[in-house]
DNA sequence: ATGAAAGCGCTAACAG
DNA sequence: CTGTTAGCGCTTTCAT
């Protein structure tokens, strides 16, 4: 319970201060690009920097009121593939800004989240990445009223001010609905997301509405419950697959789920894609090397981490800044977990 | 480039010492455990930490010299399931333990790594968890020097203080491959991982004296390069297979590898595992997903994780503490890639 | 057992 | 353009 903390290369700025002879708040200057002081004094300064092999102390800069130069990100949990590519492409923004990347895992846990978010605007970050927060409304108000830069991942739809990247939901949804009943689906059973998400539920409204444009009667019975796990969804699946009348296709509402529901049907000896079809929605690494392989919506993963990192590193840099929300394009790519309804491997 | 920091909840020490009616360094007392501290001050304290909802400011207090309760996490990328899983671990050990993780990927990159080690050690971080370093020679020497709390992950060898925790490839490799060889086998292939890494040398010896144990000999044209990535495993698994007197089997150095063989195999029109066998190393999620279902050496991933962020909290609490190197058991997943040299599936 | 006071390393007014 | 000074919030001697 009690130890001596070691510090370490204990340059600090009085050091490259008396090195380069200048006064150190000089030196805070230089480092922070201020404006104001001669190119020459500059040089010195950065000499000496590099000589000594000065490193800032990001805790002393924070606490003095500048910025920590780290960002947080909150997360659910880490456990699928979805969430990995996000945190590359943000990784990715991240890496030449100089920024570093603390990170939050939720585990859905609200009262959690909210603890963290206390802290963590207590000065540790500069500013938040909220990856699909569970329950957000509590504290985006907050955040908000500091004017603390934050912007939302992939959830949406629960206020009106929040900055968001997020992908077209609805539209992806109606498509993908869309092409398995142009490959003459009629009967097509639904894996439903976590309710309480907008983003679950725009997806059901796109294949609740992609079925109605075509008149085909929605019936309850082909819709079930997955909450975008892999385990849930195989009980979903199985439900739907024991069903006197059962479906010919299923469209899942993320790839996970997908998943689930190759196994349940693999389990009613029914082969994909020529006794069911199956559709999927992510496009996580896994949904290519799985067999065969998963037709699903291909969200922009990484490139919403990327986007959202930009769009946070922009309003840190520049609090006038404009919030805005992106909606992020999707795309059907067609692989081989679905067929026709009657007939050959499409 | 110039802004105000938003400070938040701006609830201190000195608040809360003010509300209690006693001074603020009692307050500190309280809250860092300390004795010394009269039982019912110490509830008053508590009360008002309580009821304005307080929360220490980590910098401030490590910049006074305590400590910051993050730990950082140094890993080469994200990419790849392997590297999900031991963060799941460690993100599992620490939760309870009101410790935060800075995560920090270095692409592989060795002065990077470098240069984040002098910022962590500069108080941003208690301790140091190093997932498979690209190039630690340059700076555990100095880790060890200032007595800074670190343990490695997955890579072993480079030196004899490091605490570490590994799998025991060596056995895992020898045991995999002698499977194979029991299958019938003769002409077995093998990727290899990154030269540089023990832990593929480690694997690479197993496989070697296994076939050497059955009298067979080494063929060095049956050894390439994989580099533990899938794109350059197809390349090397290609090669492979375009050997006049092919391999009937590929022993590769982990999962992406073997998945890189597979995509090669099913390229040459080769039917897995009936014209070949394929064999992984770490069983990530993806191993049980791909059709074939791969055959592989699981390792303990979360497990590595976990124990890794034990042993560093403990170094943390308990400077004292012998440091230790711990080697844990793999075990052999026996799935669908692999099968008996002439005839079925097994 | 507890308070007073001295910093930790840095940024941000404020002078000049 | 540059130096001086006052903290940021907290831990830690050092007294008492």
């Amino acid at each position: 319970m009690n130890n001596k903390p070691r510090r370490s290369s204990r340059v600090t700025i009085k050091d490259i201060a008396r090195v380069s002879g200048v006064s150190y708040s000089t030196v805070s200057r230089v480092l922070n690009n201020k404006d104001h002081v001669k190119p020459e004094k500059r040089e010195q300064v950065m000499a000496a920097v590099n000589r000594l092999q000065y490193v800032v102390n990001p805790q002393a800069r924070s606490l003095a009121g500048g910025r920590s130069n780290v960002i947080g990100l909150l997360v659910p949990e880490l456990g699928n593939g979805y969430i990995g590519e996000v945190i590359r492409g943000i990784d990715d923004a991240l890496t030449a800004s100089g920024y570093d990347l603390m990170l939050y895992t939720t585990h859905r846990h609200a009262a959690k989240e909210a603890t963290y978010l206390r802290t963590l605007v207590r000065g540790l970050t500069d500013g938040l990445l909220l990856l699909v927060p569970t329950d957000p409304l509590a504290y985006l108000e907050t955040l908000r009223q500091e004017q603390f830069p934050y912007v939302v991942i992939d959830h949406q739809g629960f206020d009106d001010f929040s900055p968001t990247v997020i992908g077209k939901n609805y539209q992806a949804a109606l498509d993908a609905t869309t092409y398995l009943i142009e490959l003459g689906h009629r009967r097509i059973g639904f894996i439903m997301g976590q309710r309480h998400l907008n983003s679950a539920i725009d997806r059901f409204k796109g294949y609740r509405d992609a079925l109605q444009a075509h008149g085909i009667p929605a019936d309850p019975e082909l819709v079930v419950d997955g909450e975008f796990l892999q385990g849930v969804s195989y009980v979903a699946a199985d439900q739907l697959l024991s069903l006197p009348n059962r479906p010919t296709a299923i469209f899942a509402s993320n790839d996970l789920c997908a998943f689930g529901a190759m196994d349940a049907a693999r389990n009613h000896g029914l082969s994909i894609p020529n006794d069911i079809s199956i559709l999927g929605f992510d496009d996580i690494p896994q949904a290519a090397s799985v067999r065969p392989a998963l037709t699903t919506v291909r969200q922009p993963l990484m490139e919403m981490g990327r986007i959202a990192t930009r769009m946070l590193l922009d309003y840190i840099e520049n609090p006038q800044q404009e919030r805005e929300r992106i909606f992020l394009d999707t795309e059907l790519v067609i692989r081989d977990s679905c067929a026709p309804l009657h007939g050959d491997r499409v």
